[in-house]
DNA sequence: GGCATTTTAGGACATTTGTCCTTTTAGGGC
DNA sequence: GCCCTAAAAGGACAAATGTCCTAAAATGCC
């Protein structure tokens, strides 16, 4: 009697030649076209299969469970992000208020593609019952904050830490809040720019004027 | 051959005895428990009938289809925001900045309860992927920033309607964005005061320094 | 108290969904 | 060319879920 040794992969979310490699991309490419069209509730295995082209069977094969092909797909999407966010506040020269102005504008422009404003307000969706979710979206968002609160800081040297560290969680809320009225879509999309250049200037009115108030002015 | 006249009952959320309409809030009630744990995917005709401590087959007769029930349910947590709004509002004194601030105070405190926490970014995602819920949340909000409109065209009048109603705009953006990190749980809850405070201070001063400068200050 | 109607319960059914299993096909190393 | 593993397909299954149906119990009205 010959007992077949139980099938040790437990792999999930790698592959071992190059095909295998670029179905995973495509896997993940997929699941986050199905995730935006349809979110959370909407995600399906088999929807996620069909859309990439392959059998459930094959799905599975790369992903035994739908939590792993879940976390894939948020960095998948997400990691992009930090990386330009990140380019884009190299490039973007001298004084510290340009700087500001750069990532700000680049964050608000963002705000209004279709991949931002349908995947991030799903995260926060999730964030409130899924805890994983909740310290992936902090960490997110400590780390794109890590910018502002250092250009704020160079802006106006008169604030405490703790100032500097609340006025970036101001713009960075409100920026975020904006998605849901000006993202893709939305009502207010067309006067994005409007909204844009309304918020940066309310942003460098109210970093300057806080806290050792006319220190910078005089 | 008696033919059996199917059953016309096709009324869905109603109720004609007391002991009905009782259960009817109790059903809306469970729902918005479940709601609020699980979130839109977590909402299960099952679960909402266990929380009520009825049977699915109750429930039935009061919902036979699950969007009507979902659709009650948005309507039953949403009414009463308008109205407490609507009253804070009356009761907030004299002078234009005084109420308005009285406005915003409620606003951002109110972010912090639970039940705003957790319900209104599951509207925020649902909007993305059912037209219907994108149509009620900006009713909503739409209704909302009212007051906010024609008390910031108070505190300057300078304003063209446009530049007043994306100042209104902008203010409900912010704190709605703070919802994310400030809300019941998150990790800045604790210092939703003092956001609270810092905000109100900047959303002041962005209105009176807008457009037409220096008129109100001189 | 009898009766029509509302309310309640419980079961049933078809679908959907995540996961698993077996089998076949393809690829790369020797 | 052979062989081992990866990749892919398709079917299967149990659990969950929305909806429906029928029968019992409760309720208000005369």
């Amino acid at each position: 009697m010959l007992i077949r040794q139980r099938k040790p992969l437990n792999r999930t979310g790698t592959a071992t030649y190059e095909k295998g490699e670029a179905r995973l991309a495509r896997i993940l490419d997929a699941a986050a076209a199905v995730f935006m069209e349809a979110g959370y509730s909407g995600l399906t295995m088999r929807k996620i299969a069909e859309r990439a082209g392959i059998s459930i069977g094959n799905l599975n094969y790369y992903y035994r469970v739908k939590t792993d092909l879940l976390r894939d797909l948020i960095e998948h999407v997400l990691n992009p992000y930090l990386e330009k966010f990140h380019e884009r506040r190299q490039k973007a020269g001298n004084s510290p208020e340009k700087q500001l102005e750069a990532v700000l504008d680049f964050w608000i422009e963002d705000l209004g593609t279709p991949e931002t404003t349908v995947f991030f307000p799903e995260l926060w969706a999730m964030g409130n019952h899924d805890p994983y979710m909740a310290d992936l979206v902090d960490d997110l968002y400590a780390k794109a904050r890590e910018p502002l609160h250092e250009l704020i800081s160079q802006i106006n040297p008169t604030l405490t830490q703790k100032d500097t560290e609340r006025m970036a969680l101001y713009l960075c809320a409100s920026m975020e809040g904006l998605t849901i009225f000006a993202g893709n879509g939305k009502p207010w999309a067309g006067q994005l720019k409007a909204m844009r250049r309304l918020m940066i200037n309310n942003f460098m009115l109210s970093i300057k004027a806080a806290k050792g108030k006319r220190k910078q002015t005089a």
